[in-house]
RNA sequence: GGAGCCUUAGCUCAAUUGGUUAGAGCGCCGCCCUGUCACGGCGGAGGUUGCGGGUUCGAGCCCCGUAGGCUCCGCCA
């Protein structure tokens, strides 16, 4: 036996995207599992990996060996190997092994057109067992449901076809962005991990540092700032897959960590990001997906996405869209209806087609999901044998009820839900209802479609009730449009709109960016109408407002989700699907157990105290 | 911080209205089996029904609490 235990020269030089040889000669193996045919036949060759399952009959036994390229079948026969065959009886599932034989043609009528090796079969002349797997915690040829157990086990669940091939998908796809970038002139460039807490945007994850006891680090909530200070520095074009931190509460699309495409750019304009991104995309979509996306993609002002889908990321996928009634019901008779438009509000309307037999549980979720998201309460038509069943009908003229059945073209079986509101509310009650209704008519679950659309023109400032302040949208360096600078000093903040825009994929946002501001008076207008104290800018931002005065250009760039993205690439509903390593709803490592108790000599260091015991 | 759904064998699930000893498939263990590829046959082990309490003659099933998981709202510039 030549095994040399320890070495794992077996994986330098693999592509993820592309099998091939690698680059210096391996130990462990001559071939992969998915390799051999009938050219190979009569060689002598040495295969590793794992036992995928085995069919033993008494006397001969057949072992399908599995690596991370496929499965080759090792036929052990007694009369011709009795040592090899006595050991192969006591394999079993995932025992790490490795043979060495000759490969040989399957017996006539014995071939297995499922598997690409399935016309070879190799015969053993010596069976290594590396090491001997224990019971599994579960099967790898199925889908199990628990999570929480996939997780505990994650690198045992990596072995799983399917997760293997997201995080190839992935590797191709972090690929093709390098590769597109590197061609445009882009430089990929690390930023600090160990960075600078800022009161803007979520919650930091904190690092206490040692050698400045009670001070403290914080972990990136994006590279940002240091992004916009390349570009100060001359670097022009930057990009990084960047690891992101946001200690903020988990959903199926939302991790701790995470990771962007981060691109900065000089001497920029909104259209030459849109154009490099949708270049980036349709080379991704290339690589990963094979299939040619259109471009450009369609642009959506952020109002207009919000009157006509109710949703800054609107899933257009399906129409459903809202309906404005302002013109008819100006003068109805029905007071909710009045009282919103006298109000300066809206009343829309959507027509769920066809939804008439809505439940009445589900029509009591969207009544509960109206009225949490602000509406008074949920006023529908249901259209049933040729009549309008709604408490509503009594209060409509004839005419009202033609125009209507004319906008919302009204048929047999159709459900209408109105909304009447101040026009942001009616928009977001309506948008809710409009993508569970699409959820409850499955109208996109089988759907092929990549809708890709820029939504622009986001309002730069958003009014916090609570707080008693205004907020930045996107982040407090984003650039007003230049016809807005003036409501900055008129006050009028409301109605500034950003350079700002979002890239959106079948209503989920993929990518969010901006053109920043570079002059250091405007950030100080910025600042002002933020209410952030002269002195609170110099604490917080001096370095950042320091570098403005020092010759900073035009600028802006744009993040992408990574995760998200390979979400929506694999078919996935969660970004756990495609990490290696993901956390669970509470923020968990359930395999590591992390986060874990530290040794008091640890905290010590650091000049931490922990405040209460917890009970354990 | 809040809401909903879920928790039965290692895994996936079942268990009539609340009714005898909680079952099946896969996996595991043992024996048999020389051409299978979801190999097959025979036998076996494996359960505090998440945990605690309550109602009841009787609880996997009903009620209360609690833990854990997932999804959503808030939160996420």
């Amino acid at each position: 036996m030549f095994c040399l235990a320890g070495t794992s020269r077996g994986c330098v030089g693999r592509s993820g995207s592309n099998p091939r040889k690698a680059a210096t000669a391996e130990v462990y193996r001559t071939h992969h599992c998915a390799e051999l045919r009938t050219k190979d036949i009569g060689s002598t060759v040495t295969l590793a990996g794992w036992v995928h399952v085995r069919r033993d009959h008494g006397g001969v036994v057949f072992i399908d060996l599995r690596d991370r390229e496929g499965l080759t079948q090792v036929v052990f026969r007694p009369e011709e190997n009795a040592g090899a065959t006595e050991q192969a009886h006591t394999l079993r599932h995932e025992d790490v092994v490795q043979i060495i034989g000759k490969v040989a043609a399957r017996l006539p009528g014995t071939e297995n057109p499922k598997l690409v090796t399935g016309e070879i079969e190799v015969l053993p002349d010596t069976l290594t067992i590396l090491n001997r797997a224990d019971v599994l915690p579960f099967p790898l040829d199925s889908d199990p449901s628990n999570e929480d157990l996939r997780l505990s086990h994650r690198y045992f669940d990596l072995r799983r076809p399917h997760l293997a091939r997201n995080l190839r998908m992935r590797h191709r796809v972090t690929k093709a962005t390098r590769d597109f970038l590197d061609e445009q002139g882009f430089l990929e460039i690390e930023t600090p991990i160990l960075s600078k807490s800022t009161p803007e945007g979520a919650r930091d994850f904190l690092v206490p540092s040692r050698q400045t006891p009670g001070k403290f680090y914080a972990l990136p909530q994006a590279p940002q700032q240091y992004k916009q200070l390349l570009m100060v520095g001359g670097i022009e074009k930057y990009f990084q897959i960047a690891k992101c931190f946001r200690d903020e509460d988990l959903r199926a699309d939302r991790q701790p960590e995470f990771t962007q495409i981060d691109i900065e750019a000089s001497f920029v304009e909104p259209a030459d990001i849109f154009r490099l991104v949708e270049g980036m995309l349709a080379a991704i979509f290339r690589n990963a997906r094979e299939v040619e996306i259109p471009t450009p993609f369609p642009r959506l002002t952020w109002h207009a996405a919000m009157d006509q889908f109710g949703s800054d990321k609107p899933d257009r996928r399906f129409a459903m869209p809202l309906v404005d009634l302002a013109d008819t019901f100006a003068s109805s008779s029905f007071k909710m209806f009045r009282g919103a438009l006298d109000a300066g509000g809206a009343v829309k309307a959507i027509n769920a087609k066809q939804f008439a037999l809505v439940t009445t549980g589900q029509m009591e979720e969207l009544t509960t999901m109206a009225k949490l998201h602000g509406a008074k309460g949920l006023a529908f038509i249901k259209v049933e044998n040729g009549k309008w069943q709604s408490p509503l009908v009594k209060f409509f003229t004839e005419e009202e009820k033609a125009a209507l059945t004319s906008k919302l073209h009204i048929e047999e079986g159709d459900l209408v839900l109105f909304a009447a509101d101040k026009w942001e509310t009616a928009c977001e009650v309506l948008g809710r209802l409009r993508l569970r209704i699409s959820e409850f008519q499955k109208l996109t679950e089988n759907s092929q479609t990549l809708d890709f659309l820029w939504v622009t023109d986001f309002p730069l400032l958003a009014f916090d009730a609570a707080e008693n302040k205004w907020n930045a949208v996107h982040h407090p360096f984003t650039r007003p449009k230049a016809e807005d600078v003036p409501l900055l000093d008129s006050g009028d903040f409301g109605k500034a709109r950003a350079e700002a825009y979002d890239v959106v994929l079948n209503g989920v946002e993929i990518g969010g960016g901006s053109i920043r501001i570079h002059e250091q008076e405007l950030q100080a207008k910025m600042f002002a109408a933020l209410g952030v104290s002269e002195e609170d800018q110099q604490t917080m931002f001096g370095h950042i407002l320091r570098a403005f005065r020092l010759g900073a250009p035009p600028h802006g760039g744009i993040a992408m989700g990574l995760d998200r993205l390979m979400m929506l690439i694999c078919g996935e509903q969660s970004i756990r699907e495609v990490m290696a390593f993901p956390k669970n709803n509470r923020g968990l490592d359930l395999m590591s157990q992390s986060p874990s108790d530290v040794d008091q000599r640890q905290l010590r260091d650091l000049g931490l105290q922990l405040k209460e015991k917890r009970n354990e």
